[in-house]
DNA sequence: AGAATACTCCACCAAAAGGTTGAGGCCCTA
DNA sequence: TAGGGCCTCAACCTTTTGGTGGAGTATTCT
């Protein structure tokens, strides 16, 4: 080991940002170069220090993680970004992989995961575990919502009854009826409630 | 500063762990002597190091952050326990704070706000911001919802319907009707699925 | 004993939600 | 250009949900 492994931290917990960087300051072969709170940040720090790894949460201020994860990948495709992230089974893991994560890691995880996970990516290898690479590409397979479905969906999570949500998006109630018919299919359930507390398990949409 | 306050850290993730270790090792007055990841774990330490102070996640394995809370001031009255949470807004910080916690943090604070805290509590004043207080006190005037309505509201979070509802608890459906009708006028919503996001989002019920 | 609270249930009604079928317009791609 | 996906809307029907008012029982607190 020449080099050391640069690495930036990208959390909105200060917390978590210390415990990363006193984690990775016991190792010998990589360090700490850059940290970022938010998204915005993460994009700029990334331009400054060109790290050979980021380890980005998904839930973060300003721009999220898989937003922050596109852009930096639009500028630097090869960058190595590893997701962190506290929730198991969190939709927004998928969409993360899809913008170029190489890795996927719990907060819960121990300090050899963390660098296991850091030296595979690093090597170019990616380090997704069997279970979400499994639902990874069962969700490929399985129906996804359209975009006009995600807007109902959002305003069912939100509380709105039909009528509302057809005045919001300037539809008819038939309309807005037809939209949740297929989303109660696609996301096999019976009625909206349902529709609602899967979609937040699920990580389609967040109550933030 | 002749002692040194000594201090318990409880969370399931050991990045936050070491994070909390790391940011009070930089501090003169104050150490980690004692880390658990679940709550069984936090109360047998307790009973051996007695820590001054007690960093306390909620969201824990095997007994919640509250229980152990209640457990260990049941047994050791005088114990100093702050409360870590990741979410603003949640039900169980009032919880924590009922069954005894003496401060109360979010995880994005800085390292300044967390010195505070410990020293505020160690010198035996609370620690609760200005808002939580008037949440809290609002809490206790506010209508608070009975064992049979959280069992109702349970199951609606569940996805289930009335008639589901009223086998689950061997009741009628009507009487089912009667809870969901104080459920909704208490928790100021109109309908059972506002009802289900609204109790996730003040962290009445939980998904899990 | 009396009041308050929680839990149970009924009837009736109105509104909302869900199921089904069919159909027209738009855009993209094979 | 023909099909496919998406978005839009309509009519019709059934089921579910929510609103209102009343009522009986058990328990607990005063």
């Amino acid at each position: 080991m020449d080099e050391l492994i640069q690495i930036m931290v990208v959390d909105d917990h200060h917390i978590v940002r210390q415990g990363l960087v006193a984690l990775i300051g016991t190792l010998p072969d990589m360090k700490v170069v850059a940290q970022a709170s938010d998204g915005s940040e993460a994009v700029d720090l990334y331009r400054v220090h060109r790290p050979d790894i980021t380890l980005m949460d998904l839930r973060l201020p300003k721009q999220n993680g898989v937003e922050a994860i596109t852009h930096i990948r639009e500028e630097f495709p090869s960058a190595r970004i590893i997701v962190l992230t506290t929730f198991d089974g969190d939709e927004d893991i998928y969409r993360a992989l899809q913008a170029g994560a190489k890795g996927y890691l719990l907060k819960g995880m121990n300090a050899d995961e963390l660098t296991d996970a850091i030296r595979t990516v690093h090597g170019g290898k990616s380090r997704i575990p069997a279970v979400v690479a499994e639902r990874l590409a069962e969700r490929m397979g399985g129906p996804s919502l359209t975009g006009r479905e995600l807007d109902v969906l959002k305003r069912i999570v939100g509380g709105r009854s039909n009528k509302e949500i057809a005045s919001d998006l300037f539809i008819s109630e038939a309309t807005v009826k037809t939209h949740i018919n297929s989303i109660l299919s696609k996301l096999g359930v019976n009625d909206r409630t349902q529709a609602a507390t899967t979609a937040l398990q699920r990580g389609i949409v967040h109550l933030d």
